[in-house]
DNA sequence: CCGCATCCGATTGGATACTG
DNA sequence: CAGTATCCAATCGGATGCGG
């Protein structure tokens, strides 16, 4: 009779399978939603897009302190996972506008709660 | 007459000023929420609270590939942060459990979110 | 206008060993 | 049992300068 550790999942928590890992993964939906908001500055670019298509530059002026090296980063990763797109509109100088997908709008709930937790995270708690 | 940014603001997204900054803030909500949930590791382990207090031990057979490094910073940072709580028993050998607080119980909207949404960015979308 | 290349300091997390 | 101490490789993000 072995000490074994039984698992009783709460099915609400972590409905699927996908979710019952022992170690980071990527295949875990937990981080896979993170792997998008995560890193800094990504949840204020994705603010600004979820406001609407915007080009590079304005992304810039609206987050001023933002270097070229990260936006240009954020928005590469956002476009690799699928959750924005790059459009270059022809002529000079270059115009590029950012705006979300399909997938990039099913974000807006997330914030949404990421907002109200914190909201609830830093209020000075009666306890 | 310059060219200035307009911001209209989507209050179901921002609906107050905390989150209104131009540059990475801990004052901010996302940013706050960010902050407990965000590292490797941390949603695993705040998964197990969820489930129950637990000692430090039976955290480390739960994630048995979790080092002790990043587990007890893990605990020391949720502990900081008010969202678990720290007991020792008396006795030996020493028995520590770790249980989430009303703040910790306060997360988990959030991770369910989180779940859900990631579960919409895995999905092999129909483009 | 839209970036990328480079450099560089700071932070992160893993491995290992050791203590009360 | 419950950690801390140390070391180290890798990643991250800020600053700056240049190119299409």
């Amino acid at each position: 009779m072995t000490h074994q550790m039984v698992r009783d999942w709460d099915r609400t928590l972590v409905p699927t399978d996908a979710g019952r890992t022992d170690a980071p993964d990527p295949a875990c939906p937990v981080e896979a939603a993170l792997r998008v908001v995560g890193g800094r500055w990504t949840t204020l670019v994705i603010r600004e897009l979820l406001h609407g298509p915007l080009s590079y530059r304005d992304l810039g002026r609206l987050l001023p302190s933002l270097s070229d090296k990260v936006l240009s980063e954020r928005l590469a990763r956002l476009t690799d996972l699928g959750v924005a797109e790059r459009m270059e509109a022809v002529g000079f100088p270059t115009r590029v506008t950012y705006r979300l997908t399909a997938r990039g709008e099913a974000l807006r709930p997330l914030m949404t709660e990421l907002y109200r937790t914190g909201t609830e995270l830093l209020a000075p708690e009666a306890n």
